[in-house]
DNA sequence: ATAATTTAATTTGACGTCCAAAATAATGTT
DNA sequence: AACATTATTTTGGACGTCAAATTAAATTAT
């Protein structure tokens, strides 16, 4: 149940549904979104007057590309501001870190990619680095630390987003790295570490609301295996922000080695590196790899698997048989609508499917499998970054701009 | 996002917190409600005198048992007044039904169980078996169906409570039998199927909100194994209402027979009949029996194990195992702040623990598991009555109460 | 050109909710 | 009997929503 509930939870939660829709829809005319929102023409003209005044929306003023057809006045589109704030989206993957600047209508202004050897990057000296990183991002696209209103930073492997540290990343060979505190300390802006594959889940579900909205299961494939749960329209975090650590799920008690040093884990049999030692043949315990497969010996693989290379194939097929398990535990436990595969893995999806279907089909009675819908969606390799900045923009919606003046004053102060 | 709010909302969601506040803490005099819900004096003053005009709530008359050091104006004490509705609660089980009776303040005013052999009753005709037991429980309470706001039912195995429909329990032969369907249909009464375990789940998250109101996941042992899960202080049903189902979630792939179909469900190795066959040494695919282990077989098995018999001791390490896997495998997938066991079961959880702990050791990466608290709560056989209609009375604040006069005229033309 | 029509957006006035502050109620203390 | 204390209700102001009326800005008809 949610707290007590006075006029002001009224304005907050309109004026939020407002800037929702313009976020998810684009610019559109008060009509529109009165429609939208359900909210009365009244209403409409309030809230958006005041979101102008507050320099958080504005109107476009365009050149007449209206329907000569149409009657009556003509409407005026609004739009969220694009200099009401900046978001700073990072990525930080095994090769370096992935800047990306963000307005607050969502275009990306600037782009960054910083190499850095981060496996043997010491746990204290990461949070010095990313910082003098993001310094002079910052300085280069000519913006002060104060015109930067939240960072959004994913990262692979367990991030632990309630402390704010990467407890354990295939980037890293140090534990618990810590992140959030070193910015937040050095910026005083607020700052958000979360697991790449929930910032997946987070642009796929921006993308179809109502498609995604329900209990999705994104699933990552590629050179880890990762996941990002969507539970009744919001990406689940868990207790620590660790949660939907797929890859890290058993799959075979006392099985293959896993990078994150068990035995079993999902992602010795699924990702590149499982993958291609099975189909070497290495014994499953052979450490694996510290850093990522050469996307062309993956090809290579993928290759030798569709000329009918017998080791590739079953390699494949573990993968598949590993997936396919996995899901068929995740469906028991969470009946979601609907599984999403994506990821660099799902090109080879054919050798892995048949292998998936048969033990999704072993692993879970059809009575709690028979509804779900499975599905791919073509990887990119921006969705991280995309879903980074849709996430801490939501953050803003809600947290500053739902508030009005007063909020973003406390905000600034803090 | 929720949808728009109006002046209509606020008063809903504050009527709501109001009656939540006296259904979790019992009845309290104005001025604590005040504090409780962070509503002023004004505002209680209003909500109570609507409620009560309304007959939904009522002043407790109580002779003076108060502090006598206190001054001033004695309190006034209000609490949900019982005759404002009933509600009746239904288990599912696989030698009959129970039927409960509750009040509107949640005082269970009537009980019966009736003796069936569910086992081999046809699809179709359960549903109508279902409506006679609660007509006849009604009128011998002399009360008409019109007095009854809402059915919850609780059912073992999979309840699809989207469909209303149990797809398959250990207490069918069929499966998919309809329930909700006839009795709406006798009746016109709202109604509610839902698994058993999450039932349960229902009653310890409302026995404790702060401690279980988080992400809670309660595992209940016994002739078979179910499990509710809490998700951020809700009880989480799935996509069709049949989540959770620990169970029937994958132990081994091609492992023992379960009752489901399956093989290699957790249940076919941690449930009491998949103990007693490991103990006895039974093939895996030994099929399962239909009806429930005799008790007194079970606590034999116990006795032996704890004199140090080794095939005992075997089937329950082989379970603990099982269960410690499953928990893994969870704990990865959702990463919940606490862990709570009950059922019969837990009578034999010193059998179980040790292999239980190794297992999550094995099988997740430490830090992944190492926030979560895993309790034991002693097992009531109420759990799942009270739990049930716990549910049943908080859909009625919610959905009924909590709108006022107007929603109760709609509900009862509806 | 000017009036009529059409559609968009704003303004006005009524209603309902909350809260702070004042008033009232019901008891104990002096 | 007057005072002190605590609980509850009443009063009055602020603010948000909405329906209805008004104003704005275009197109179409005359």
């Amino acid at each position: 149940m949610r707290g007590k509930a006075d006029i002001d939870l009224i304005r907050r939660q309109n004026r939020h549904i407002v800037l929702e829709a313009l976020r998810t829809h684009g610019p559109m005319p008060r009509v529109e979104l009165g429609r939208k929102t359900g909210l009365s023409p009244a209403s409409i003209t309030s809230i958006t007057t005041q979101l102008i005044k507050e320099d958080a929306m504005l109107e476009l003023d365009e050149v007449s590309r209206r329907d000569p057809t149409r009657r009556g006045r003509p409407t005026v589109r609004v739009n969220l501001n694009p200099k009401a704030a900046n978001v700073v989206a990072i990525k930080v993957s095994i090769d370096g870190l992935e800047l990306a600047l963000a307005d607050f209508s969502g275009n990306i202004t600037a782009r960054k990619a910083i190499t850095l050897a981060t496996y043997n990057c010491a746990a204290f000296a990461f949070g010095e680095i990313t910082t003098t990183a993001i310094r002079n991002f910052l300085s280069e696209n000519n913006l002060s630390p104060k015109q930067v209103a939240r960072i959004g930073i994913a990262a692979q492997g367990v991030a632990d987003s309630r402390a704010g540290v990467i407890a354990w990343s295939p980037a890293f060979k140090a534990r618990n790295v810590p992140l959030v505190g070193p910015i937040h300390a050095a910026f005083g802006i607020p700052c958000t570490l979360a697991n790449d594959a929930n910032m997946i889940a987070e642009g796929v579900m921006a993308s179809d609301q109502l498609r995604y909205g329900g209990t999705t299961v994104v699933v990552y494939m590629g050179y880890g295996v990762g996941m990002g749960l969507v539970i009744d329209g919001n990406v689940y975090h868990g207790s620590n922000g660790a949660a939907a650590e797929f890859g890290h799920m058993n799959h075979i008690p006392g099985g293959a080695l896993c990078r994150c040093g068990r035995a079993g884990c999902l992602e010795a049999y699924a990702s590149d590196y499982g993958i291609l030692r099975s189909a070497e043949n290495l014994p499953g315990d052979t450490t694996p790899p510290s850093s990522a497969v050469d996307p062309a010996i993956m090809l290579a693989l993928e290759a030798a698997a569709r000329r009918g290379d017998s080791n590739a194939v079953a390699a494949y097929q573990k993968a598949g048989n590993a997936i396919g398990f996995g899901l068929a535990r995740l469906i028991a436990l969470l009946n979601p609508n609907r599984i999403v595969l994506t990821g660099p893995g799902t090109r080879a999806l054919d050798l892995i499917e048949p292998a998936l279907r048969t033990a999704i089909e072993e692993g879970v009675v059809d009575e709690l499998r028979r509804d779900v819908k499975i599905e791919t969606i073509p990887f990119d390799k921006d969705m991280i970054i995309t879903g980074t900045i849709g996430a801490a923009l939501r953050h803003l919606d809600s947290e500053i701009f739902a508030f009005g003046p007063k909020a973003i004053q406390l905000e600034q102060n803090a």
